[in-house]
DNA sequence: CGGTACGATAGAACACCGTTCGATAGAGAT
DNA sequence: ATCTCTATCGAACGGTGTTCTATCGTACCG
């Protein structure tokens, strides 16, 4: 395990040298441009210009590699939610801070996966937990309703984000089949199921068609604040 | 592809002979006794007796062995919850319904990984949607409405149901180590952090410890029917 | 200075995975 | 008897995470 940050530039030209840093800068890049299938050690071995063995060194497995690439950039938007300046309303606080984890997740669908895995290792997912719940300690609640309250905001936000995170098969992330698409065509094979059979799906096929992902998020975000407002005013 | 339902018993000694059924209901063994990373073709091949390639008359890839599988045991789940009959609240019926539904996830985390990602292969996961989104068209609500709400829902569901999924890091799985334990352990580590970097953590942390995942995911689901309620009187 | 310990790198091999190919057995129809 | 179509299977292919072992280069120390 590495014990220092590595302080130097490049040696010759025949080794490569990198470093946490790099590491998972070149992870997250290629989560970014090609989803988590892209990543695998040899690519990023040849990305990094090494060996593959070297990731070793800094990662002992995937799954931490995963984990640490995932509270690398949890520590942005960490940064995001703390500039926060809480107002006068600790739920509208938890509606800001909540709105913009799942912005950064809207843009990197593969975060939601791996978010939280392991706190362990993810030190900036727990201060961003730690700092979502901060604003219930400012709501007559109980210890147990604080802790279910903010259990309940992380799931809406991870099962949103799974929802997501689903990767879309591979013709939009592509760009040769637009989302709008890609949902039409499920809206399509709905709309031709038996309206009395399936009285539910034909009463809202269209409001699936075309539906806007942050709105669907909003809204069940909402549900739950405003449940949990009841409970902090009752 | 495969035509008709396998009508027949096994032929001689030397052939084995499957069916959809056997495939689905063996690879659902496997999924239970040991999680998704035991469903191997090979594995799932040894089980019934064949080769591996004979998997694939039934299914076209992994991903649909995971998604027919998937909607196999919902199918079960399906039919306890048509079983429910509509009471006088709605949303009283949306309740028990998803919690039925929790339950079964409850007994199988992995279902949560691959529920309704893919409707056109499950079938099953569709129109339990569908039986789902029932109730909510009996609430004073728009269409735009009832489509967030049930959405929220199964949000809540499968974000819970992932929060369990996370296969447990195999002590526990294999029972040396119980589940009690395994959350004593992080709640250790949280108690050690200082208290005024992690108010919130601190604040929480004995509830945390021991928490029960059904009482969790009850206050979640209620916290979203709350406000569901409160917009449905509006 | 020369030697040595250690931080850091890397190639080759291993075991396993999903998937494909080509061959073939069996049963019914012609 | 031949043909066709369903259903099966062993062997191989390319790719994966991971481990083994050997090495380079630098900092330290006698």
């Amino acid at each position: 395990m590495p014990r220092h940050q590595n302080r130097g530039a490049a040696g010759g030209r025949r080794r490569a040298s990198h470093s946490m840093e790099s590491v998972l800068t070149e992870a997250v890049a290629l989560l970014d441009e090609a989803g988590p299938s892209a990543l695998t050690f040899r690519a990023l071995a040849q990305r990094l210009g090494g060996g593959v063995a070297s990731i070793y060194w800094y990662v002992a497995s995937k799954d931490e590699l995963l984990d640490r690439a995932t509270d690398h950039v949890i520590g942005g938007v960490l940064a995001d939610i703390e500039a926060i300046e809480p107002g006068d309303d600790p739920i509208d606080d938890l509606r800001v801070m909540s709105l913009t984890l799942f912005d950064a997740i809207l843009v990197r669908p593969w975060l939601g996966n791996y978010f939280m895995r392991n706190t362990d290792v993810q030190g900036n997912a727990l201060r961003l937990y730690d700092t979502l719940g901060q604003p219930t300690l400012r709501l007559k609640l109980t210890a147990r309703q604080r802790f279910h309250a903010v259990s309940a905001i992380t799931t809406v936000v991870v099962g949103s984000a799974v929802d997501l995170g689903q990767e879309p098969p591979q013709e939009v992330l592509e760009g040769a089949v637009g989302r709008d698409e890609f949902l039409g065509r499920f809206a399509a094979t709905w709309r031709e199921l038996d309206a009395d059979d399936f009285p539910f799906v034909h009463e809202i096929v269209d409001e699936f068609d075309g539906h806007d992902d942050i709105e669907q998020f909003r809204a069940a975000l909402d549900l739950t604040l405003a449940g949990l407002r009841l409970q902090a005013d009752a």
